[in-house]
DNA sequence: GTTGTTTTCTGAATCGTTTCAATTTATTTA
DNA sequence: TAAATAAATTGAAACGATTCAGAAAACAAC
């Protein structure tokens, strides 16, 4: 049924050595045959068996990209980034979503090793890395995204989310507020932790600032609402003064629920701050204040950092690290216009 | 250096046939035996190749999606019903996009034929299916996704565009809106000619109301910015009083700049309307009114319809139509709270 | 017309898995 | 215990593109 590169070589009249190098190396064929070849190619509506191909080149045209949730701009984003940078080595980008649900996150892996990918980019979702280090090994390069590596034999490309979550809080304090909630969860992803670790620094050296963690089974809109919910309905001299939010998606549900449900005010009533900077950020109901990352800029070097590392043959090279700094982005969630 | 069944076979002291049954079908191996292949394959470190069982096969175990913009909440959900319904048929699904660029669609649809995934679903930038229609006779089932078939050598998912293009523009009519606008593009994208159709026939039962058509170059929240610069920089006695954005990215955008730069009031102002009902819609700075899909489930739909098909393995069956209707639904962005 | 050089072409071997007819081993039946 | 049946195992062939050493053709120089 298919077509396969022996019967063109028979339709064209040449040998099958000839079809391949007309498909990759056509400088190194006759014009006249080139065309010959092509024009057999057209006729029968070949196409080139991807599986054979790579069957023999032993490794595929792509990358892997395991993040923790596709839905979130901010991932897509950072996709984008490594596709673009992909495109360069002329590679694709395969994205594949863990749903923050470390199996998962296993079997794309797993996937990926079978596929033999050049390498996998990875945004983890607990701190068990021993699969990934077997599969380095076996020489499949891993690079951690938005997540610096405690581990010395993984590189990566992150951004210093201590410095992004100190940065929160100390904002929200100077705004004078007393008792901040930080939302977030699960606590097993490190930037989670490290957010929350950089605004209990924060907090620690405020004398009458208060900090309390209300922790959500994932980064969503829907987690969100639960907190909001949580919050709301909390008796006036109970409810925190300020949010944190562990990224934006967290804090827009948050959002949704208190202004709708409880008329609660914001800022005024509550300031909030989310992370990621996501594109829906500006355009929130309350324009949210946000720590923005170089989210397509870390995908790009991601891929560049994997190549890289593909091209090192020879044994295995000291692991890299690039690390970014957040920024923050005020907007009308923590000061009114 | 990679270890093939034929090495797991040796450290196991079986043959390679017996290796590939534990693989796949270990109901046919004596136990004793599994426990030996497993064990040498875990010593080994063994990962299947996927190139060579896809060229055996002749087959892969995907699905292949071309969407428009994987920015766009709208396809992510799509896709994300797509994935839950392969997983059904044990099938993974292949996510790329467009970008709304008709040779980035072929060099997909290519891309997904070399790797013979088991059928294409996708959503088409421009009227020329001709390379889908190959694509099909050559034996790749394709389902057109967010699309209606004119063609009938195509099955395909769709929403009734122009019921929800009449729906969205009634809306504002029976508000009194009068000088109404319609925003999108490109106009080869047969989701916005639908769109504006029924638009244009909401407008054409009434007198007094007029539709003016303002084109972007794609669907995105840039695009509606600058639609929304247009519309802010006019005189007051030119502005129209509602916007039908051709989706809600456009709408977003829209919203963005007549808020932040003119200080138009919507909806007192100017009523906007969207399309798709992205999550972020109800969370938008004046939440969003827009047409509702069904969006995960003509995800789901269309996967299982391309199975169906690729089952049939007899002559090509007659392509078969899901047609769903779209849903108002009413935020603060027509009516004000 | 011979020799040397360059360009073009050939086709068997290879990648690693699965398949399946044939063989071997184990179990049941008479 | 032998024959009959069932279960388990074997290993060569096949999938289709690419590679590469060597053959053939084309061209140049003398």
């Amino acid at each position: 049924m298919a077509i396969s590169v022996r019967d063109v070589a028979k339709a064209a009249g040449v040998s099958v050595g000839t079809v391949s190098n007309v498909l990759n190396t056509p400088d190194k064929v006759a014009n006249k045959t080139v065309e010959k070849v092509q024009a057999a190619i057209d006729k029968l509506g070949f196409v080139r068996n991807d599986a054979a191909r790579q069957l023999r080149a032993g490794k595929s045209r792509s990358i892997g990209l395991v993040v923790l949730d596709v839905r979130n701009p901010f991932f897509t984003d950072l996709a984008r980034g490594a596709e673009d940078a992909a495109q360069e080595s002329n590679m694709s980008v395969l994205l594949a979503n863990s749903d923050e649900i470390p199996d998962r996150e296993l079997a794309m892996l797993s996937l990926f090793e079978e596929q033999r990918v050049h390498g996998v980019l990875v945004t983890p979702v607990s701190d068990d890395l021993e699969p990934f280090k077997k599969a380095q090994l076996r020489g499949t390069p891993i690079v951690l995204v938005d997540r610096k590596s405690r581990d010395k034999s993984f590189s990566s490309v992150s951004v210093d989310d201590v410095a992004g979550g100190y940065m929160a809080a100390k904002h929200l304090i100077e705004l004078g507020r007393k008792r901040i909630v930080f939302a977030g969860g699960p606590l097993a992803i490190q930037q989670v932790t490290d957010r929350l670790r950089g605004a209990q620094k924060a907090v620690a050296e405020h004398q009458n600032v208060t900090l309390e963690v209300i922790a959500c089974k994932s980064l969503t809109v829907f987690e969100g609402r639960e907190v909001g919910a949580e919050i709301a309905k909390r008796p006036k001299s109970k409810r925190p003064d300020a949010v944190f939010a562990a990224n934006d998606l967290v804090a827009i549900g948050i959002m949704q629920v208190c202004l709708n449900q409880e008329g609660l005010r914001i800022p005024n009533d509550l300031s909030l701050i989310g992370y990621d900077d996501i594109s829906f950020a500006s355009t929130a109901i309350v324009a949210l204040t946000s720590i923005r990352q170089p989210t397509h800029e870390m995908g790009a070097r991601a891929v560049e950092l994997l190549m890289s590392m593909a091209d090192e043959t020879s044994g295995k090279s000291k692991a890299k690290h690039i690390e970014f700094q957040p920024e923050l982005v005020i907007r009308d969630s923590t000061v009114a216009k």
